[in-house]
DNA sequence: TCTTGACCTGGAGTCAGCTCAAGGATTTAT
DNA sequence: ATAAATCCTTGAGCTGACTCCAGGTCAAGA
């Protein structure tokens, strides 16, 4: 799979990928001969994977070092698994706070109805008081 | 309330302070003689929301835009609650998908146990062996 | 064969959101 | 009364995460 491909596959713009190579996020893509890249299904779930991380919001800092661990084999299989629960909960703590502020933007919504509805009743007694 | 004691109450930065209120987010805040900014309760309100929606994702030019609807008074109702509206949905789609990653991770850590125990018991068998 | 489009690299540019520095006025503690 | 701390403004600098550009190579269709 070329880089075109994996780029339309995944939503991934392709200068994004070359980024994510070049950073350590993606271990090293095989080339063709004349050094095209040659995205395997592995490298494919690492797009997958790094996207999915990305957008919820884990550092490229943290991802590199997950990959380094990766690249390092079965001795790091502790520390990765570590490094994952420590994003989990970073992750955890940020989907409670964002869901306190769900509520608070719900419930500003109904004052603001009351609000509006406030406004206009003001607004008919001034025109019948006219 | 000067700055400092608005920066110690909320843990925002005085330079982010002086930013948002430069940037519109928050209403210029009343001034001593001498010029010292001097927050009023209101003020220290508009930094607690300001602080509380920036840390859910709304963006600088998304609040500036509702301060400055806010400032136009009544008229503006509608379309306040419609902004707030737009935004509650983005941060609910949000946090559904950071709910499916965290799934996700939950999941990822899970199969590491498994890998641990599985690497841990190759290495008894090998030691046992020798 | 020629040309057009996709790919390559290295490095510069961009954007949001702060954060810091310089130079000067003001307040507070001694 | 004076030194140290805090405030002010303007404008530059920084960080993370891309995104774009120049200049060159490669591949596939007319």
């Amino acid at each position: 799979m070329n880089i075109s491909e994996v780029s339309k596959k995944y939503g991934v713009p392709i200068d994004t990928l070359r980024y994510y190579e070049k950073e350590g996020l993606i271990p090293p893509v095989r080339r063709t001969e004349s050094g095209l890249r040659d995205y395997s299904e592995k490298d494919c779930g690492w797009v997958e994977f790094i996207k999915c991380m990305r957008s919820a919001g884990l550092s490229i800092e943290t991802l590199r070092e997950y990959i380094d661990l990766y690249q390092k084999g079965n001795r790091t299989l502790l520390k990765r698994k570590n490094l994952l629960i420590a994003e989990r909960d970073r992750l955890a703590r940020r989907v409670e706070e964002m869901q306190a502020i769900l509520q608070r933007l719900n419930y500003k919504i109904d004052t603001y109805e009351d609000k509006i509805v406030a406004c206009e009743k003001k607004l008919l007694q001034k025109r019948n008081s006219k």
